[in-house]
Parts: structure tokens; C-alpha cells; sequence
DNA sequence: TCGTACGCTGTACAACGTACGCCGTACAGA
DNA sequence: TCTGTACGGCGTACGTTGTACAGCGTACGA
């Protein structure tokens, strides 16, 4: 299989038992040699390794190395490398801060919950890499639901609605912070500062920014360029859309005016 | 290189100048045979077999089988599958309809444009698996950046407001797409159906939803599962998502009573 | 003490992107 | 018309990935 960084392939059920550390199938009889390793361990390679140098570098053999271990062996402990994956979300998830409610403002709370979102993406870049966020079910993940929802309940919104409403304010964070990984990583590849860029790019740009086809991107893009420094700017896109988002959630609770 | 399926690495001029298809390097004289494919032909290849298949059938050897072609043979025309998959998003960029404005009322418009978008995720599935989708800054994107600008263009945002206020609309539909995305593989991976998945994993399914722990999540999670049917309901999230960010924005527009 | 369950691992396979160098073609200049 | 050479095409090979499989040795249950 040549899978892409997923997470979650094969049995789900495996995979649940193994992300709430339910007892392992075989466990009847204590036979044979007692194990040197453990998922946690595994897992908390990977993590160091992934936060260390980017998901990239994670592989199997990678991870075996980083234990002293042959790269087979970590099979015994885990079914593969998308579960791997979800354990190391699940972890994450587990471990993040669950402070006391932010204040009597639900936009207080919102804003918390959001910028300790976007902290989780900073102190883990490979996260934004992870290219299925889809709901692992594991302990982590629904701790992280249950005190995320929080923040949102008893403002009068429904069931239904609170749990659209925080999908909705992760659903952002996620989209920023996935943007702001992909500015740092071409900054990175490409070796090239900006003036050299725009140098070696002459000839093109009259065509990209030619005012007659393009006549908005033309200008807007000026602007934006300008303001930014760059053609994309991860903090003010942030800002920006954290009060857009308030914003619109603070129509469907203050006014409840649209269906 | 292990390069997981992004888009986009190596010399950036170079991959400008492909895709504004500026006269290739070599090209003086006209010397040799001339050449059998183009990197039309191959994009349009390639997109055929994502279309299909899926991005991750999409492999240079799977490419150049679909053209009858040596695997090598693509590299005459392409840099690599970095620049080969950025000439296949630039291309669905610029196949997007270009209708006229949908109305006076700009939330039409922008309503017009995150349909769009979403349309466009839903003709090429593939796209909600590219990493990356940082600014290509092809024809086709420029041109979609454009267009799009038009549909909130000269409602009284300046500028910078107005690529700030595009970009969080075309976040949002993007994160919809992926998790639109993720729903259906994990349903096309597990060939579980729903009653199956609820009978295996009945006895964790207690310690998920404990009301104890997790007292909001058991409730919400519960009652958005029987809303929707399933964890998560792309439709809704749609059309919630998209009421939210209408509203945002018209905060914004309309009252500008917020910094 | 012995059988066996089970942890560990070496080898191997299929798939990937792509570097390298050869081959043959067909035009530019003579 | 002839020839040198630029260039398209591609066969081979390398390094990397995830992981299937079979064998080996250990240490507990009986």
C-alpha cells in the first residue's frame, strides 16, 4: 500500500481497543518473553521524532532505530503505521492544557479554545501535515470534545447546534494553521530570499499581475501584498477570521435571527 | 525523497515559467525529433487518472502508462511530480465556470462562490488529498483569484479586507471538502456498516460515552449523532458553516463596528 | 522438565520518485 | 548533399517506503 500520511486504515475496531489500551488479544496465558517495549513507548518516539524533524521523517524503521529496536518489532505492539498515527493524534489531543473557563463571555471562552488549538499546531507543525483529522474516537479526542463544547454550552444554543459550532471554530484553526505550515515549509525549500524571487520572476510578473486581465487580483493583491510583506501573512489571516468567526456565531446566539 | 503527496518543491522559477507555459529552456534551435507529448497531455493525463482513481493511483509510472509512454519519458516535459501535480490544480482552477455576478445582494455572490468551490471538490475528489494548496500563482489560479475577488468587490471593504475576507471563505469550504473527504473513505475503508461497527465495539462504546467523564460529549455527541444519522453530516456542516461565515462577514460589511 | 505461546527479527517484495547515460532522430550549417 | 550535434525517448538502477512471512529463542504453565 502505498499509503500518504493517513491515518487510520484497516480494522477500526483494533484500532479503538488499541487507542483506549484495552486488554491486547493475545494476554490469555503471560508465555514467552515479556515485552521490552510498549505502545507508549512507540508512541512517544514517534511523537519526539515527529515534533523533532516533521512528520516526514517518521517511518517505521525511523522510529525502531530511535528505540534500538528492529524495525519488525514494533508490529507486535502496533498494526501499522496509520494506527501509529492515530495514536500519536490521540496523544496530543490528551495532552492538551484543559484550563478553568476563560470568563463569563462565551467569546472569551471561543477565543481560548481556538488560540489553544492554534498553540497545538505550533508546538506540533506535523499535525497540520496529517492529512485525515477525522475523528479517531480515542480517549484524547473525546476528552478534547467534552471540554471543548464547554465553552460553548449554556449559552442556549441546542445540542445540535453546539456541536456544529465548535466543529465550525476548529474547522478554522485548522484551515490557518495548515496555511501558515505551508508558507514556513516554502520558505524553507526555497532557498531563495525574497528579492531574488521577485528578481528571477521579472518577466512573469507583468503577465500574473497584469492589470488589464486581472484587473482585481491586480490591485487587491498589491494591497494585500503591501500590508503583509508577503503574499500571505498566517497571523492577520488568524485575526482576521477569529472575529469572523465570533462574529458569525454571535449572530446565531444574540440574535438567533436566521434559521 | 519521500515526498508525500504536496505539491510544489525544487526550483520555484522554473515551475512559474511552466505554468505560464513560457518557452521551455532548450528550445533554441529546433534540433532532434520532435517531440510526441506536451505537458498538456500529460496533465490532462494525470487528471483523468485522479478523476478516476484518485490521487493515489496517480504515479509517474501510472501517468505515462495511460500515454503509452516509458515512465521516464515524462521528465522531458516535467520537472517532477511536485510541479506535475501544481499544472493539475492550476488546470481545474481555470476549468471553473465564470458566471456572472449572482445578483446585487453580495452574499449571493459570495454564496455563488463557495458553491463553487464546493462543486469543484466534488468533481475532483482528489483535491481535498493535495497537501498543499499554497498559491500556485498559475494563469488559472490568478484567474479564479480574480473572479472571485469580484463577488465581494465594491462592498466597501478596503483592500486587505478583502483578500483577508476571500481567503476565509474559500478556507472554510476547503475544510468542509476535506472532511466531506474523510467521511467517505472511512466509509469506503471499513466495509462495515453502521450496525456492525455499534455491535463490535459495544463495550468500549460505554467507556466513550460515559456520562461521568464526559458529561457534555456523551450529550452532544448523542444528540448530533441522531440528528445527523452518523458522528458527522457534511451537508449540515455546509450549510451551518457557510450561514456562520455569512454572517461574519456581514459584520464586517454592514456595521464595520469591529477593528 | 517439557511443550508451547509469544516477543523479536532477517529477509524479501512491491511500489514509489527519479538520477544517469545510452540510443537514434532530424535539423543547422557547410 | 553530407555531417555534427542538439534533443526526445527510455532501460536500468538506486534508495526509500510499508509490511508479509517464517524462523528463532525465551520463559512461563502444567
Amino acid at each position: 500500500m502505498a499509503a500518504t500520511d493517513r491515518s487510520s486504515a484497516g480494522d477500526p475496531v483494533r484500532t479503538l481497543t488499541l487507542l483506549w489500551r484495552e486488554a491486547r488479544e493475545p494476554a490469555i496465558g503471560q508465555r514467552g518473553p515479556r515485552p521490552a517495549q510498549s505502545v507508549d513507548k512507540i508512541v512517544d518516539a514517534a511523537l519526539a521524532l515527529a515534533d523533532a524533524e516533521g512528520l516526514g521523517v517518521v517511518s517505521m524503521r525511523r522510529v525502531a532505530q530511535a528505540l534500538d529496536v528492529a524495525p519488525m518489532s514494533l508490529y507486535t505492539y502496533v498494526p501499522g503505521k496509520a494506527e501509529l498515527i492515530d495514536l500519536m493524534l490521540d496523544t496530543v489531543y490528551a495532552r492538551m492544557p484543559r484550563r478553568e473557563p476563560a470568563g463569563p463571555d462565551w467569546r472569551d471562552r471561543v477565543t481560548a479554545v481556538a488560540d489553544d488549538n492554534r498553540a497545538l499546531f505550533e508546538r506540533h507543525p506535523w499535525l497540520a501535515a496529517v492529512s485525515t483529522n477525522r475523528p479517531t474516537l480515542g480517549p484524547g479526542a473525546i476528552a478534547k470534545y467534552d471540554y471543548e463544547l464547554q465553552a460553548l454550552d449554556g449559552v442556549g444554543l441546542d445540542d445540535v447546534d453546539l456541536d456544529a459550532a465548535l466543529t465550525f471554530v476548529l474547522g478554522f484553526v485548522q484551515t490557518c494553521a495548515r496555511a501558515a505550515a505551508d508558507v514556513r515549509t516554502a520558505q524553507q525549500e526555497s532557498a531563495l530570499n525574497d528579492e531574488q524571487w521577485w528578481a528571477a520572476n521579472q518577466p512573469l510578473l507583468a503577465k500574473m499581475f497584469d492589470a488589464e486581465r486581472f484587473p482585481v487580483a491586480s490591485r487587491v493583491g498589491a494591497a494585500a501584498g503591501a500590508a503583509h510583506g508577503s503574499a500571505y501573512d498566517p497571523e492577520h489571516a488568524y485575526a482576521f477570521g477569529l472575529r469572523r468567526v465570533l462574529a458569525g456565531l454571535a449572530d446565531l446566539i444574540e440574535r438567533r435571527s436566521d434559521t
